[in-house]
DNA sequence: GTCCATGTTCTTTA
DNA sequence: CTAAAGAACATGGA
């Protein structure tokens, strides 16, 4: 579920949770989310304090007070939530982070599953990532810059210039050129479809073929697909949840995905729905003109 | 049982 | 050789 305003809203709902806190234990109950194989996260995290959390694409980056960072990909089904000792924990949870709740320890009776440090002497609540299917994972980078690895730039503060230059080296459909990372960082099926809509651009028009205006177009329908999908806090289709298990908004004003034979929201012609790259692609062929 | 799914990466084909 | 298409990954819901 999780593309560009999705991740956002999981970073901006961590942020107030999280940022200045200590990590007290790190449990990970499936190692092969964890990459690279066989990291000693508990080693790398344990007593230090989480200093920053930032989005680059898809990708959750946390920065800790040293300088080193470790990113979590949500991949398609991912999941991290704030949650207290008393919760429930959900099937698929493969990794859980335990965090010095910093304020007064007045306000939980509940005490920690596994009280088995000093550091545990004050109150604490945790970070838990879960994810079915397992396109996700954890990523610890240390020192370097492998959280910014094959990444394009970023959809929201793009110039029409530079996503003019991406898109005029590739005869790929415009909505595969779009799809890959490595072009601009950040959008997936749901926006890029959104976002072609908005643009009145064809899916299978060749990046290469875009005149200056179309570009432009595209790069203004972007910016304000994800802002506007943003402020309604996501696109929850099932699993995407906030950190604070908050389900979006966004999915109720979606224009052309997942809306095949339905109306187009513009002009009543039907919804199209072809599959490119093997992915659903959804638009409207009288606002889309090929 | 079948098909489909918000993502990425590796393999095969053209 | 490069670019693009296809398959694979794993799980669950319709």
């Amino acid at each position: 579920m999780p593309e560009l305003p999705e991740v956002q809203t999981v970073v901006d709902t961590l942020r107030p949770n999280l940022i200045g806190r200590t990590i007290l234990a790190v449990t990970l109950h499936r190692p092969d989310v964890l990459c690279p194989p066989g990291t000693d996260l508990a080693a790398a995290l344990v007593g230090r304090a989480i200093g920053s959390i930032d989005r680059r694409g898809k990708r959750i980056v946390f920065t800790l007070a040293d300088g080193s960072r470790f990113y979590v990909h949500l991949g398609m089904t991912g999941q991290l939530t704030i949650a207290r000792a008393g919760d429930a924990v959900q099937s698929h949870t493969h990794l859980v982070i335990e965090i010095e709740d910093g304020g007064s320890r007045m306000e939980d009776s509940r005490e920690p599953s596994s009280p088995s440090s000093i550091l545990h002497a004050l109150s604490s609540f945790f970070l838990r990532f879960r994810d079915p299917r397992r396109f996700g994972g954890v990523w610890w980078c240390g020192s370097g810059n492998a959280a910014d690895a094959n990444m394009g730039p970023e959809p929201l503060t793009l110039r029409p210039s530079q996503l003019a230059k991406r898109l005029a080296v590739t005869r790929r459909p415009v909505k595969s050129a779009l799809l890959d990372q490595a072009v601009v960082a950040g959008l997936g099926n749901i926006y890029v479809d959104e976002s072609l809509f908005a643009a009145r651009i064809h899916p299978l028009a060749r990046a290469c073929d875009l005149s200056t205006s179309d570009v432009a177009r595209l790069n203004r329908a972007i910016k304000s697909t994800l802002r506007r999908a943003i402020r309604h806090r996501g696109s929850t289709l099932r699993d995407y949840r906030d950190a604070n298990g908050a389900a979006g908004g966004f999915q109720l004003l979606h224009r052309v995905y997942d809306r095949a034979g339905q109306p187009c929201r513009a002009c009543r012609t039907p919804v199209q729905r072809i599959v490119l790259g093997g992915r659903s692609t959804h638009f409207c062929p009288r606002c889309q003109p090929g």
